[in-house]
DNA sequence: ATTATCTATAGATCTATAGATAATGC
DNA sequence: ATTATCTATAGATCTATAGATAATGC
């Protein structure tokens, strides 16, 4: 694992971001490609952008790589990597709160690092069948994920979510609400300037999610999740400016 | 409104899809671009397409319409006008199941008809300022909707969610989980070849919208809402492919 | 010798327009 | 006269490669 990926899988990556003049080119080229993707959209960034913004010239960028494709699926990878560390089950002890904490930042810190892949999912899948394979096992795995940790906060007596049914129902919706989350914030809450997204306002999509746990707390802890809630809550009431709905017919 | 738009408004869209002789070209080129971009993806159409595919001349298409954008955002002033007049909510009766069971099959069969839409949704935004302020409200709008749509439910007694703050964040949640669960369908789900979706999967996810409502129900109306989810409970039961994770660390 | 890089470019699109021509409505 | 349509094309990209040159590691 390249120096950079290893910061990014542990979380320094907003600090390590920029390439510098020590990293291979083959790693530059990865790490200023993540950057542009992140910032313009993978649509608006073609692989001349990417040896301009590095200035390399073309040519040498194709010596690294195929085409924009393989740099993309060699950016999923390390995405795929950072999430399965974060998502990391111990078994030799219950879950916590904190640990619940700890999954719902790390997710959302995950997605923020590669924030440009959910924007343009279907297109990539659609034009690599490698990604789309590796991609389908990871959101299966994402989703066992979500549910073993339900399980263990069940046996923890944090929630009561023992119908396995019911758990993995509420897990997807989990997965939707975690996955959805940026894009509504990009598309419905922004002002009228494009897309200026901070990474506490994508945070704010754990007061989402622990609305849907809240009516499986135990009395017990119900208290500490809703204060946990309570952290994230948005600021700007963003669903509240109530626009007058056109009645029609 | 045209033809086509009236018979889209009322949901006939599948049946007068074809554009037909009789049609004016504008609207002919309305209706191509909408089944092109449903098909293959608004990435992959291109105003030479659509041309090709009405067997006009780009020059042509060029003299009813300034530019893609243009297409794509009257597209989406019928889209809207389609799910406003779904989600009209009757002020002088109380909400009753079947009212339930009509906003979600009709926001589905919305979302079906118009499912290019969703897919490339930041892209559309970041490149029409008009379809960007539009789409807003219209989300706003939607929002407005669930929410009213769950206060008249629970004065109907079939389902408790009194508080307004607990209710504007299920209400987000459930449009969280409606314009997500398309795209988690053609990227988690589907097999290896691209993206076949039908309209019957889709409305799956009124199983995962009922899920979201389940804890709130009296138990007046319990057996019935469950009973309502039980129809449209996925064959395959697509999240329990658990694929072993892997440990990391 | 091998690896990394650059220059130059062919070939494929796509957008959008100018200008000519055909069809239609008074 | 006005509206609709076509032909032809300029200009702007973008991808990906061939072939030359420079840098590096034994």
């Amino acid at each position: 694992m390249a120096d950079w990926a290893i910061s990014m899988a542990f979380g320094w990556s907003q600090i390590t971001t920029i390439a510098d003049e020590s990293m291979k080119t083959r790693d530059k080229i990865l790490l200023s490609s993540l950057e542009l993707f992140n910032e313009r959209g993978e649509r608006n960034v073609t692989t001349n952008h990417i040896a301009a913004h590095l200035a390399i010239s073309p040519g040498n960028l194709y010596y690294h790589f195929r085409n924009k494709s393989d740099i993309i699926y060699e950016i999923f990878l390390e995405y795929e990597k950072l999430v399965d560390y974060y998502l990391t089950i111990p078994q030799d002890r219950a879950l916590t709160l904190d640990d619940l904490t700890f999954y719902l930042e790390s997710v959302f810190d995950g997605l923020w690092s590669y924030r440009f892949f959910h924007r343009d999912l279907e297109y990539l899948l659609d034009t690599d069948p490698r990604l789309r394979k590796d991609y389908r096992e990871f959101t299966n795995r994402c989703l066992a994920a979500i549910q073993e940790i339900f399980w263990k906060l069940t046996e923890a007596g944090i929630i009561e979510l023992t119908s396995e049914d019911l758990r993995s129902a509420v897990s997807l919706n989990v997965w939707l609400v975690v996955t959805n989350w940026m894009a509504f914030l990009k598309t419905a809450h922004a002002g009228d300037e494009p897309a200026s997204l901070t990474l506490t306002e994508l945070k704010q999509g754990i007061y989402q999610v622990l609305t849907i746990q809240l009516p499986y707390l135990t009395p017990e802890y119900r208290e500490q999740v809703v204060a946990l809630r309570e952290r994230y809550r948005p600021s700007l009431p963003q669903s509240c400016e109530l626009v007058g709905r056109e009645k029609v017919g």
